[in-house]
DNA sequence: TAGATTGTTAATCGATTAACAATC
DNA sequence: TAGATTGTTAATCGATTAACAATC
């Protein structure tokens, strides 16, 4: 049990155990301390995060159990060591080397994004069928002839794969990236790839946030229940 | 009991009553369906379409359940007619009136994806900072300078916004969104936005997918416990 | 000390799974 | 009829909430 909790707290490792909607929010967390942190703030309450990520108090507290994050009673946490803590957690100290299959509007928007430049990864190469954009460099990474793709990645070690792909070309591209070794895929394509069990892949399925916003339940009508919803939708 | 069960089948209003997660597959198994119906298929099961969309076959029957799909016994349900209600539901028959605001890479390229375009929304306006980019039209949609939001919404009646600005740019929009009398929100910034409750936001995380993918357990240990977890990332 | 806040535990809620009787 | 598959029900699982004793 002491066992337990001690090797949770210590290494990056042992702390993989989390569960996957607390991982999920650890961006958001780091995200509002740095807010606290441009305002000067040396220290927050649970509550206070809880309110500027826009999650419920208790979400946070158990969230940070789980992580073993170090607060003082009656005072709460360091805003700077925590965030460093997360950061380390997420890798963003030691990213993984990726590669970006399509280097089109979405992909080329991707690397340009401040959550993603500089975080979990590292884009080291980029790959299209387009001539028009082989050869040329897209937000400072090189783009290459689809046809090089396991040969450049091998040679680069990536071990993460973007894949912003028009949806039929995106099995073959998959392919490609399991050929390569690359074990973690996050995927743009809502359809199904389908890879060895060694291989992790994350569809990020962008049309099914846009059904919840428009079909799921309207909150001008909270009146079914006691107690309104949270404001924000997850 | 009965009386319920009758106006859960009926219109889209009762509809609405689906359960978060399962509105979010509805786009995953249209997906599917689309690729029966090209492949000349008519009729599925239950089993059939799970696998394809990558998700359980029980998840799809509970889900069809509650949607009040028609299927037939020993037979499946009707590719073409499931597909149709689904398109139906999710309003892609008549979608809601939007404005882009931020027409930099991000809005840029979801306005070209194929999932977007005549589906759930139809975008009738961008709006951007940039004087480089207001006057060009974006992906066929015009792009206004930021400081007409609120006259041109109003005047188009878009009761949708799609924020893809960068986070400081982000409370300004969304307040601007808001006094134009838009109700639902599709933001691309993690941070928390201040909306009065008649008004939904949906946060779309991008660094969340990435932090799940990297920090999240590893598929080449699953020896954990019985059963393979699912090769497809949710 | 008194006040505030942590971190845990037990209770609730919701979603997924699995099994099966009803149906074509 | 026999075989396949639906649609529902009960069981399991996991995550969130709420309450509170321990701690600074």
């Amino acid at each position: 049990m002491i066992e337990e909790r001690l090797t949770l707290r210590r290494g990056r490792r042992a702390l993989k155990s989390m569960a996957r909607p607390a991982i999920r929010r650890l961006p958001l967390y780091h995200n509002a301390l740095q807010q606290f942190s441009r305002a000067g703030v040396k220290t927050v309450s649970t509550t206070a995060l809880a309110a500027a990520a826009g999650v419920s108090a208790a979400v946070v507290k158990r969230d940070f159990s789980e992580f073993g994050a170090p607060g003082k009673s009656g005072v709460g946490y360091a805003v700077a060591s925590l965030a460093r803590g997360i950061e380390h957690f997420l890798g963003w100290h030691n990213p993984s080397r990726a590669v970006l299959v399509g280097a089109g509007g979405l992909g080329s928007a991707l690397l340009g994004r401040e959550d993603i430049r500089g975080r979990n990864i590292e884009v080291v190469a980029a790959f299209d069928v387009d001539p028009d954009l082989v050869g040329t460099p897209v937000r400072g990474v090189m783009v290459y002839d689809a046809g090089r793709l396991v040969e450049i990645t091998l040679s680069l070690r990536a071990g993460v794969g973007i894949l912003t792909v028009p949806d039929a070309a995106a099995p073959e591209a998959a392919s490609l990236l399991v050929a390569a070794g690359v074990a973690k895929i996050w995927s743009f394509s809502a359809i199904r790839l389908d890879v060895p069990e060694w291989v992790t892949v994350k569809r990020e399925m962008l049309s099914a946030g846009l059904a919840e916003l428009l079909a799921g339940p309207a909150p001008t009508e909270p009146a079914g229940k006691k107690g309104n919803r949270q404001r924000c939708g997850a």
